[in-house]
DNA sequence: GTAAGGACCCAAATCGATTTGGGCAATGGC
DNA sequence: GCCATTGCCCAAATCGATTTGGGTCCTTAC
């Protein structure tokens, strides 16, 4: 079906208004010197011909495509099904998106290109942003090798706080949570984390044993995969309201997660939140906490306004503009009805 | 920042396996005859060196680039000001994106590449996904003249239907909206229009006035710019609540225009669902339908859906094949208080 | 013994632009 | 009158891969 691209090259360009192809190069760039009737000419004869430079074979020279790469981490394990409505990545892939736009850059997707199956496209980007790096990112350690320009959204746990990531103050957020479970009446709070190595789990996890051990408290945590999901979630719910003590308030990291702690409840007969109180640490947005019954309190990211910022750091970057550090992300805990008496 | 690139070349591999850049090419594509311990030789040297074959200088013999190109029609005057919470688009686009990976291509958002000042490099496309296309949309005359692959998620209203566009079905899901408003107690239904020239708004319009005729009614219309926003639809609002003989149900297109209706009813003193039924034909998810006192009536469209089925279809193209024609775009009405008596 | 046919490899052309390093004429300064 | 400068233009090299079109050997077949 593709038939032959035609379109008109620097030659014919040339050709057509009696140049060579450097002189036309030249009209266009502003290189060189052109006289002012020959430049004319030749934008004439471009326009009668439909001319276009090729940005793959410019790319090719210079090599800068125009491309920001966005590579989502929680997305990598491709091989294991990928449940679609991940809300937060949908919104902050658009709108990254629209602000490379904006900037003149496209933004393409792609996956880990350190794996060997990803398209090979993905290594032509011109910079990466990179959500959540996990520990010692492979993908970093060969953008750092090869100079490739990249911003992390959200630290590599591994690695040094840099202005190469933009933090996300994952334990300032998990500690608003854990204070509105205690206000909203947990005397006993209970999380379930997820198992990726990354900022938002480490540093969620190190916020929930100091916040507990500050009250005096022995932690209660277990963890499941992010892939998991609501069954995953249900599981921790049965084990932690199986325990001996079982907790009046549990802390989820995803939204999936706390609809299935959610479920686990109502299947012992716990009222929520009479007996137990649930919040997420995330996923306002999505379905599971927004449409459960009750509707189960959550934090938004705001991922929207995130992407923009990263874009806007990662592009000056590239251009080799000194960025200026961006203020702390921003986020808004959004109570509902499993904390709200 | 960005330091030298220095990247292994084919020709540094071909030089450490003791063979010319022709073999080191064919040893990978596998194109030639290459003896099996040459190959090996050559596939060790590459190893040793981190190659990576550039996507760039590949793509430009080979004039295929592996990235598919999201234009989306809506977004495109973005001098004006364009408001983020678009939420169709960003699931569409996120949705999209993940199909595209799946797939082995990069999928990337660009804005017109008819447009003078667009990102030069949305030209190297594939293929591209034009969402909502205009009337004679100037993308496609381009991309039918040059022979590029595209797919039109929504028809191009001024061209005859074909296999290019994805058929939304617009006039389907208008007139089911307009017999719940029927249903839910309307005998007088206005319609507040989009004035985008595309299959959405045009054949909104036609359902629209064929329905109300059907009746043996008058059709009470108004139309706002889609920028216009909530604004121009309480502009709208009051026009028609203003009128000698006011509509007791307003259908509108898009989510703003419908909070804009409501907020101009509520400021009349008119109930809603009471005195005034009102309902939206898209936008089920945006914070304007969801969060709205009444919440309004809504039309689920499913944007994850349909662009797993586009990126589907236009890979297909890239590559030669014939792809199967899908089945009619699926939708939801989303019933909620502002028809539910 | 010789010709035909593989197997294996390479030099050079190619993709479409940009950049380097001149060449040629007209002008200006002394 | 001569040299230096400037304005204008072009041929060729370059970016990093793929592809074309041979060129050598070495087997086989007759």
């Amino acid at each position: 079906m593709a038939g032959k691209r035609t379109r008109a090259t620097i030659k014919d360009v040339a050709r057509r208004a009696g140049v060579s192809p450097t002189t036309v190069s030249h009209a266009f760039s502003g290189n060189g010197t052109v006289a002012a009737e020959t430049a004319e000419r030749v934008r004439e004869a471009a326009r009668e011909l439909g001319y276009r430079p090729d940005t793959v074979a410019r790319g090719l020279r210079s090599s800068r495509l125009g491309v920001l790469g966005l590579v989502v981490r929680p997305l990598d394990p491709l091989d294991t099904a990928f449940l679609e409505g991940v809300d937060y990545f949908l919104r902050f892939a658009g709108s990254a998106a629209l602000a490379a736009v904006e900037r003149g850059y496209g933004l393409m997707l792609v996956p880990d290109p350190t794996r060997a199956d990803a398209p090979a496209v993905g290594l032509a980007c011109d910079g990466f942003l990179i959500t959540e790096p996990v520990e010692n990112d492979p993908l970093i350690t060969m953008l750092t090798r090869e100079c490739v320009p990249f911003l992390g959204v959200g630290r590599d746990p591994a690695r040094p706080a840099s202005p190469d990531y933009l933090d996300l103050g994952t334990g300032r957020i998990v500690a608003e949570v854990l204070d509105h479970l205690a206000a909203a009446g947990g005397s006993r709070v209970a999380a379930v984390l997820g198992t990726d190595r990354n900022e938002w789990n480490l540093d969620a996890e190190r916020a929930y044993l100091d916040w507990v051990r500050a009250r005096g408290q022995r932690p209660l945590a277990v963890r499941r995969a992010e892939v998991a999901g609501e069954a995953g979630g249900r599981e921790a719910g049965e084990e932690l309201f199986g325990t001996a003590e079982p907790p009046d308030a549990v802390y989820c990291q995803t939204g999936r997660h706390a609809a299935g702690v959610l479920a686990a409840a109502r299947a012992r007969g716990l009222a929520v939140p009479g007996d137990v109180r649930i919040a997420c640490g995330a996923d306002s947005d999505s379905e599971h906490t927004r449409s459960s019954v009750p509707p189960i309190t959550s934090v938004d990211l705001r991922p929207v306004r995130l992407a923009r910022i990263a874009v806007a750091v990662l592009a000056d970057r590239v251009e080799g503009i000194e960025p200026p550090v961006p203020g702390p992300a921003e986020y808004e805990l959004i109570v509902r009805g499993s904390t709200r008496g």
